[in-house]
DNA sequence: CTTCTGTTTAGAAAGATTCTAAAAGCCACC
DNA sequence: GGTGGCTTTTAGAATCTTTCTAAACAGAAG
């Protein structure tokens, strides 16, 4: 089921999209769908966080059509996992190559485009791996602490 | 509690350490700063590691104090929490500045040194922010999938 | 040896996530 | 526009990691 990308345009076409990566519509996918990416843009939510949104939207669904969709969405490359802190596992709207910037005090999360970090060197990946993906994540502190 | 390194040699010392940094000299403290510190170096441990780990050395001790330790441990600065998937906490007795490999498929930890990787640019931190730490996180794949 | 206070403990509790088996819903086809 | 088959959803239980609680215990200093 491991897809990838197609640009993360035209959420007008949430339905079509959805099928055309091989899962059914449905009313709770569609649903998800549009509380992820109707709004705003480049969100890292958690769980929690969607079903809150659900009960505030009067919608009812079971957290584990949630978990579920989260993750049928991260295989056919709708969303993203990023891992943060190990308290909850966060979903990314975000689909550009990027990283983030990752307040230490408030446990606020940013985005930092690709082409605001730059990796000069890597290492070498053990023999019979290949690097999948690299990582960046920027702790900040208050200035004066 | 809060302090930090002092560089991370001479485990002969391990009661006087921790004494020094302000925590009683206990059964349990001992024996897992012995777990943790005087065979190899740079490993990467979770808690449940350290309750296989104390049962195979006949060691009963409470699993609320495997976690109290470890997390006195890092307050202390004898260990550093690393977060790498959300399953569960890592703690890394490598102090040293220093990045990670993780093998998304076997969810081993390799250590790689700072100077293994280079970054050439960073963005500038929001206001009233500074950097405290830049994490680089190699996800690895098996070569064929 | 006694006392004071920090530690450890077992077990309960909390939180996140996954599992299970049954009921419901989607959709291709007639 | 009804039917069957296969996918999804669901509620609730189960699992797993981590924290909490209150009572028993054990260092350290006199």
């Amino acid at each position: 089921m491991k897809q990838n990308s197609t640009p993360a345009s035209s959420w007008e076409r949430l339905p079509e999209l959805i099928r055309e990566r091989g899962l059914r519509l449905t009313r709770q996918r569609l649903f998800l769908a549009r509380l992820l990416f109707e709004d705003r843009k480049n969100r890292h939510i958690t769980a929690a966080d969607l079903v809150r949104e659900t009960k505030k939207h009067k919608m009812r669904m079971s957290l584990a059509t949630i978990y579920n969709t989260l993750h049928q969405f991260v295989d056919i490359g709708l969303l993203r996992e990023v891992v943060i802190d190990s308290k909850a596992t966060y979903f990314d709207t975000n689909l550009s190559e990027h990283h983030h910037f990752f307040h230490e005090e408030t446990g606020e999360l940013f985005d930092v485009s690709q082409g605001e970090v730059e990796i000069g060197k890597l290492p070498t990946p053990p023999a019979d791996s290949k690097i999948s993906r690299v990582n960046v994540t920027i702790h900040l502190r208050d200035k004066d602490s």
